[in-house]
RNA sequence: GGUCCGGUAGCUCAGCUGGAUAGAGCAACAGCCUUCUAAGCUGUGGGUCUCGGGUUCGAAUCCCGACCGGAUCACCA
């Protein structure tokens, strides 16, 4: 809540009191935003009052609004009441002490704390930020990132930012899942197919040459099935006796049983394949501070259900095989140790979660993975809990919606992913494209013109290029609500209109521009330092409504930036930042800056300008967006 | 079948702690570059907010019930 809101809050509050004799809760004190139809900034709604007034709701209105007017301290300038609205103008000078007073914070838009509702479990113990943990990424290492990756990638490395600026200490974790049958089944192919193929032999990157044998051995082993069931076996019998299947599970084992020769090839080639993600993950902009590998805490997970055996918390059916008993929750039972001792998945992530917490101080972990691990975390949530550690239950399930293709799901064996490299060529390309209509037809500026894309090297070109076709990408994924699923049409490019990343980059750039300009010889570096005391003199003159709705919409940011948090939705600041935007290109559109005469107004509009590329640049960091000082 | 999530304009999506005549973008159409970057601005058309009940001053928003779509309920991950 801003200081406006707290203000008003209190102010309607002693109206209500003098008035009507009526002690109001917060909950009844309704401030929104006025509706742009009207006149005024903030609206108070008046309904909750009205029946105890036992007044008309345009008289409760009008009352109220006259008692704010004569004892508002000045900050109510004008009211009007429409049926149960009360619409209050804010004074400017209230508003431009706003604009000052986010210039001066370096830090706009970022908290010290946690607000009351995310904070953690842990008691508040001690000074400095509680540290969270976000897990994301966590892929296969049999095969490259698809676009389902990117959303994960995008939505972990945002969160993690948007949790910084809410006061968190955050550390950023991967888990590589870089042991099993899918991994056996890319060595396999590659040991009978491959030739000896490597990343430098072919050019391919290793994620990518990895992937082209696991979809070879998918094909060589779908023929092998065919030829079974075509000697009379069932479909069952045939996959399960397929030979390359066999072949793969005595790899699988062998890995386990540590053969000297599986494992070398394992580590090879997995070390291609961390090549081809590392050369991904920096182009996409993403990293992390810690990763752990499944290799490595596959075993503490397995020890850790062998000590939840001894206290009694699963039990061992006469197989050999381990489950725990949720029935009680509400939920099945559970396998967490197959009848041959081998772990799951979810032994697995129990090891990890040890580690982690062994490695830091954790006061919340949260995991950004599909909606379609919903139940497993559910379960891993009370399995944690039942074994003794305190942040089981306060786990959170970062639950995101799948990227659909119109057809459905992208499925890798039927050829229909969408590739994360092929993407994000395919991203700045277009946007090297785009930029170069837009120089061919920029027909108002002259040749060389340092301000537009004229003149510059094409080494500058790419790199606009680059910043614009991810922030592209990435806006058009994460403007969408994390929870739901959405769509991707290939035969669609993304569009760099409207709505969109480079929609808010131009905006920003564009005030590079006025920026720049106005420290030329011209206007003289006075212009810099007239900004604050210029403005503090409004020579008597009110705002323009263009102005005033910018400043307020500044206002609003550490607002978008905690729900942001709360919710775990990177789609706020999204939403905030496309506001801003056309809030400015409105004012920008309507009024001069570097060229009113009064210096005064140019003083402020200046200095509106730029804080609203500060803010644009701030909300776009937490997205993981670059900004172009040109495009 | 149980559980969870979703259904808003031709398309992609906002809005959902109840508030004024439900908003953007794309696509379509019509305007605006001698003036700070036209990746922009302005305007037109486009809606039974899936359907039916309920709650109340007021429901896209909350509740109940249908219908449709998705996910999940493995000795897969």
């Amino acid at each position: 809540m801003n200081s406006l809101e707290q203000q008003l809050t209190t102010l309607a509050k002693a109206a209500v009191k003098a008035l009507y004799g009526l002690d109001a809760t917060d909950a009844q004190i309704q401030l929104q935003k006025t509706r742009p139809e009207f006149e005024g900034n903030i609206t108070l709604v008046v309904f909750p009052f009205v029946k105890l007034a036992r007044k008309a709701p345009q008289a409760v209105g009008d009352e109220i609004g006259n008692w704010l007017l004569v004892n508002g301290e000045g900050l109510v300038a004008k009211f009007n009441a429409v049926q149960g609205f009360l619409n209050l103008s804010i004074s400017d000078a209230f508003w431009v002490n706003q604009l000052q007073a986010i210039d001066a914070d370096e830090t706009y838009g970022r908290f010290e704390r946690p607000s009351e509702k995310a904070f953690p479990f842990r008691e508040g113990e001690g000074v400095g930020s509680p540290l969270m943990m976000v897990e994301y990424s966590s892929p296969n290492t049999n095969k490259p990132l698809h676009l389902g990756h990117v959303r994960n990638n995008l939505l972990g490395y945002s969160i993690a930012k948007i949790q910084e600026a809410n006061g968190w200490k955050v550390v950023k974790t991967n888990i590589v899942n870089d042991r099993g049958i899918h991994i056996c089944k890319s060595m396999l192919a590659w040991l009978k197919f491959g030739n000896g193929e490597t990343p430098e032999s072919s050019g391919k990157k290793g994620d990518h040459l990895i992937g082209d044998y696991y979809v070879r051995f998918d094909k060589e082993y779908k023929a092998q099935i065919a030829e079974l069931m075509a000697a009379g076996k069932d479909e069952e019998t045939a996959k399960r006796e397929a030979p390359l299947m066999l072949e793969a599970q005595e790899m699988l084992r062998k890995w386990e049983a540590n053969d000297p020769e599986v494992r070398a090839l394992w580590a090879k080639m997995n070390e291609w394949v961390y090549a081809g993600f590392d050369e991904t993950y920096k182009r996409m902009g993403v990293s992390f501070d810690k990763i752990y590998y499944e290799s490595n805490t596959y075993l503490e997970g397995k020890s850790e259900v062998e000590k939840g055996l001894a206290s009694g918390a699963f039990y061992r059916r006469e197989d050999g095989s381990v489950w725990a008993d949720l029935t009680k929750d509400g939920l099945d039972e559970k396998l967490l140790l197959r009848s041959d001792g081998t772990s799951v998945y979810m032994t697995q992530d129990i090891g990890t979660a040890k580690l982690r917490f062994q490695d830091y101080p954790i006061d919340k972990m949260v995991y950004v993975v599909g909606n379609e691990q919903e139940y497993h975390f559910k379960v891993l949530s009370i399995l944690l809990d039942r074994l003794g550690f305190p942040f089981g239950k306060e786990l959170v399930h970062f639950s995101y919606g799948m990227v659909e293709l119109p057809n459905g799901k992208m499925k890798s064996r039927e050829g229909t992913v969408v590739d994360a490299d092929d993407l994000m060529d395919k991203m700045v390309a277009d946007a090297r494209e785009i930029s170069k209509d837009k120089v061919h037809t920029l027909r108002s500026f002259p040749e060389g013109d340092k301000n537009t894309l004229q003149g510059i090297t094409e080494a500058e070109a790419d790199e606009i290029a680059r910043k614009v076709g991810l922030g592209a990408l990435k806006y058009f994924i994460l403007k969408v609500d994390p929870r739901k699923n959405m769509l991707f049409n290939p035969a669609e490019s993304i569009d760099f209109n409207g709505n969109t990343g480079p929609f808010i980059q131009y905006t920003y750039a564009r005030i590079q521009s006025v920026l720049r300009k106005s420290y030329s010889p011209k206007d003289g570096l006075a212009a810099e330092r007239s900004y604050s005391e210029a403005v503090l003199q409004p020579s008597g003159r009110s705002l323009e409504d263009k102005e005033l709705a910018l400043i307020q919409r500044l206002t609003e940011y550490p607002a978008a930036v905690r729900t942001a948090g709360e919710d775990f939705s990177p789609a706020v600041i999204c939403n905030y930042a496309y506001a801003l935007a056309c809030d400015f290109n409105s004012f920008y559109h309507d009024l001069s800056i570097l060229n009113e005469p009064d210096e005064s107004k140019r003083a402020l509009r200046l200095l509106l300008a730029r804080n609203v590329a500060k803010v644009l640049q701030s909300a776009m960091a937490l997205l993981g967006i670059e900004m172009p000082e040109r495009m």
